[in-house]
DNA sequence: GAATCAATCCCCATTGTGTGGTATATTCAC
DNA sequence: GTGAATATACCACACAATGGGGATTGATTC
């Protein structure tokens, strides 16, 4: 892995959607200005920039989130859907976890806020440009909690038993009565009035909601 | 968000879990030579972390993945268990995607392998300590691709028809065969070989394990 | 000590599910 | 056109799952 360097070799090519003309234009001056880097194109909404990039085809597109018309995100996912071989980085000033989330799911490789310091966006530039992510260190704490599963203590928060929550924990496996009571060494009829009172605290008819409603809750 | 400076007012307390005793006591030299860092503990595998570190409680540590006895992930497992407020960084040589998502997921903060520069290193101390969560352009990569679903085509990575995997989404739905057959307009006998013909090529025997095997896959 | 709750067990009845076998019409490929 | 795959449909059996009722024990709370 390599840092800070990109010098001679080779110019990335980079694209700007934003809708305010002074920061549009402010970072075309810093790309342009910039070695290694040119800003081949520029964009003032997104309807343009799906219309015109598949031409222009650059390495890199900083696109911006909140756009007059279509979004940032729907934007990616257009130009996606076609598979256009670019890279997005997004820039905002929000760090909303919803758009974050949308947008890396729409195909974004990196995200930053629109305070970032030129040196770091022009660094984050090369490293998606190398196959990296570039996050601003509040962001890559958000994607990186999304990992964590915050187990909300399911059982408490439906107010089931221990007994209970154990019970649950075996149905949602695809364990049989049968043999949720044999590990549990109770009787098969024990297990039934466990679940009675599960599904109704969980307010579910079947396994197979209590399943889903049990995997969508983590 | 601020970039490079620490200095005086506050000191990062550190601790290392790391076999490799060369690497241990360059890291503790790292540490111990910058300003703003001190490693107040180091230890050799992570029996003795576990045991320790509740009561040292730095501000990070730094955790190697593969250990002799536990392993670093189950280190953190461990104390996250106790709820000790300790941000873990870990530190690999490998860019092994499970240990990546298993580590995220156990509670580390960032993630960054051996190759990393001292200043780099040092930086993602800061960064963790600050509430970022830095990673490696590759790792943060992995990441950001795992949100990026690739829908391997489940019908077809299985062999199912069309109508099939039609039925089939609404048995992991929870759905009746009555429903699904009234939803199809085809009989519940149709929608029953169906299923059949669903749970062979599934290699499963009930619907929750067709649920689990579905919900897992994605 | 009465009330409450968790955990245990039982009966009855109905519906849902899984598996066995079989069959027909259509379509698509060779 | 023969054969394979697909979608459709039926019968029958056995077991699993759900919903209604009720009951006992032990621990905890008030």
């Amino acid at each position: 892995m390599l840092y800070s360097e990109n010098s001679s070799h080779e110019t990335i090519r980079i694209a700007v959607v934003e809708d305010d003309k002074t920061v549009r234009e402010g970072l075309q001056m810093l790309l342009n200005g910039s070695p290694g880097f040119s800003c081949v194109a520029t964009y003032g909404n997104g309807e343009d920039a799906v219309a015109d990039l598949p031409a222009v085809l650059p390495d890199v597109v900083l696109m911006d989130i909140n756009l007059p018309g279509i979004s940032g995100i729907e934007c990616i996912l257009a130009l996606k859907e076609q598979k256009v071989p670019i890279q997005f980085i997004m820039l905002t000033v929000f760090e909303d976890s919803d758009d974050i989330f949308h947008s890396l799911s729409a195909g974004a490789s990196g995200y930053l806020l629109k305070q970032t310091p030129p040196v770091k966006l022009l660094e984050a530039i090369q490293d998606v440009y190398r196959g990296g992510s570039p996050m601003s260190g509040e962001i890559a704490r958000k994607v990186v909690q999304s990992f964590q599963h915050p187990l909300p203590d399911y059982a408490a928060a439906n107010g089931l038993t221990k007994r209970e929550d154990e019970i649950l924990g075996y149905l949602v496996k695809g364990y049989f009565y049968k043999e949720i009571a044999g590990e549990l060494f109770i009787s098969v009829e024990t297990v039934r009035t466990h679940i009675r009172n599960i599904y109704e605290k969980l307010q579910v008819r079947t396994r197979s909601e209590a399943i889903l409603k049990y995997l969508n809750s983590r």
